[in-house]
DNA sequence: GTCTATACGAAGATAGAC
DNA sequence: GTCTATCTTCGTATAGAC
């Protein structure tokens, strides 16, 4: 890797990392420097569209960031054991920032801009997923389109719980409704293989 | 109401749908001027505690307003007509602003300051819709315990949903997720007939 | 690739008049 | 209750040296 890949890199890692507890808006380049151990000066260098630029690059290593360990976890052909490594990966995630982390593409989502590419590197990021988690559960034998359905209703269902978590600065919400969402997933294989 | 408070009661409003759409730390003060056309010299007359009284106080607005469509919706008593309504009054929310609006008591939750009054106001409001929910759903005849993850469910999967129809800009996610929601609702009901 | 200096605008907040 | 003026801080962005 280049040293201007490098150092681009730690800049977009961090940013990422940033986004997940303050989001598009509240994460300044200031912050991204400090955070990265970057040079100030070459900030225009390596993102010459500026924030909006660092912002986009940002929710897409969170889309891979997190689309690497669908992958990983799904490669064992066993939806029910990656639905549980999945959550753990969240938690983790979580805990590390004190409950005060939540997922860094849904804030390139939330992003303010009218236009955004962080908005549009989300809805490209959350297909993918998606896409993953619905033919992982269609190859375990559950019909196409209720496995679409099925893997849009995880990713909410889990979205929608990080953001309880934060709210209540502990794990419940998310232990909780992992709980229902994995009996749901229990009931769609079951069903395909009956 | 006196003036003091119409005049306090516009900016509360005005900043709760922005909120909506730009989040805690995406909404200013002029934006909350311009919006509600309350006078600008005013500000720190009905917010002595500045802009984070304010976010603070439209987030427990969101919740207070969300609140009284869930308690219209569950006076009449079938919770899965209730959550029927409760997803067609989000679909109007989020039409009204072309799909880049959500809910203003997630983004109070995602307010990025580290001690935050909008994430306070977020909690409670979350454990307020929870608890309504639950008790209709007991009142249906469910177990109270497996009622108040129902309802945890069924928020997060709303709130998760909305963020993925800000990614799309566009309705379907929350279609999909509301269709298994309510079919998680139905056999829940089900099962406490039975 | 990285630095410093600098310009610019936006936003929060305070003081004192009306 | 509301206004204007002002201060300050912060964040983005550009220019030009090294």
């Amino acid at each position: 890797m280049t040293k201007q890949n490098q150092t681009r890199q730690k800049m977009v890692a961090s940013a990422m990392k940033l986004q997940r507890m303050r989001g598009v808006s509240g994460t300044a380049f200031s912050d991204v420097i400090k955070a990265s151990g970057a040079p100030r000066g070459s900030i225009y260098y390596h993102f010459p569209g500026g924030r909006s630029e660092l912002s986009a690059a940002a929710t897409e290593y969170g889309v891979e960031w997190i689309g690497n360990r669908l992958d990983d976890l799904l490669a064992k052909g066993d939806p029910i054991a990656a639905f549980d490594g999945f959550i753990e990966t969240w938690k983790e995630i979580v805990r590390d920032e004190d409950y005060l982390a939540g997922c860094a593409v849904a804030a390139g989502a939330l992003d303010p801009e009218p236009v955004s590419e962080s908005r549009a590197a989300a809805r490209e990021g959350f297909r993918t997923w998606e896409k993953k988690l619905a033919d992982a559960l269609t190859a375990a034998g559950s019909d196409p389109s209720s496995a679409a359905s099925l893997a849009l209703t995880l990713i909410s269902g889990i979205e929608g719980a990080l953001i309880l978590v934060r709210a209540e600065e502990d794990m419940r919400p998310l232990d909780l409704v992992a709980g229902r969402l994995r009996r749901l997933l229990e009931l769609e294989l079951n069903a395909a293989r009956s």
